[in-house]
DNA sequence: CCATTACATCAGCGCGCGCTGATGTGACAG
DNA sequence: CTGTCACATCAGCGCGCGCTGATGTAATGG
């Protein structure tokens, strides 16, 4: 496996909340203002969660007047479900290729 | 997206120590005993990520005598990669469909 | 038979993380 | 200008989760 799964991105994808966030910006781009109505949480609670999502890289900001707007970055998935398919191959071709026991 | 990614198996590969695991599995099955050599973890510790690991359905377990032997199971891996891709894809057709401010 | 090994489970501890309320800053409206 | 709105940041709280030591249970070896 040349370049193994990003354990900073799983993480950042790890929590509910923002899985669903990932999930709403796959369909339109959108703002904090939106995200609150669309998922019922708070400003606060949602913005921490954008930050996360910026710092791992999963989705970049475009600010709009006194907007914000998030869009994913299909670069960031598309690696990882490259990632996930090359150890779903390797374990794939694994068969019985067990480790003696010690 | 018809199917979304599945938040438990996501959340199951949030752990760096069992990101590691997964990948040692991708390359051959091995025993709890080989786990602990390769990841230098206490025996405690290593069972009781793999019991999270097996109640994801990430991994399945041959007893084989007095050992565990821990094999990935592909199709998961594969299905995680499929919805990656799917988000990806979708992601990517979004463009410059913004949601209005409101 | 008993000792050892492999593994699972449990109770407990400590820290990290998600949530919140309060506060600060910048952009627009009037 | 002042007020409001959108958003970010901070301090604090509480819970969940990862780690550990102790204990239980099979399976093997002597």
């Amino acid at each position: 496996m040349l370049t193994s799964v990003d354990p900073d991105v799983i993480r950042a994808l790890s929590d509910p909340l923002r899985l669903r966030i990932v999930n709403l910006l796959a369909r339109e781009t959108l703002c904090t203002t939106h995200l609150v109505e669309e998922t019922g949480a708070r400003q606060t609670n949602l913005s921490n969660h954008m930050k996360v999502l910026r710092e791992a890289g999963i989705v970049e900001t475009e600010p709009c007047g006194r907007y914000t707007y998030y869009r994913l970055r299909p670069e960031v998935l598309a690696g990882l479900s490259e990632q996930f398919a090359a150890l779903a191959a390797s374990a794939r071709g694994v068969g019985e290729n067990k480790r003696a026991c010690p």
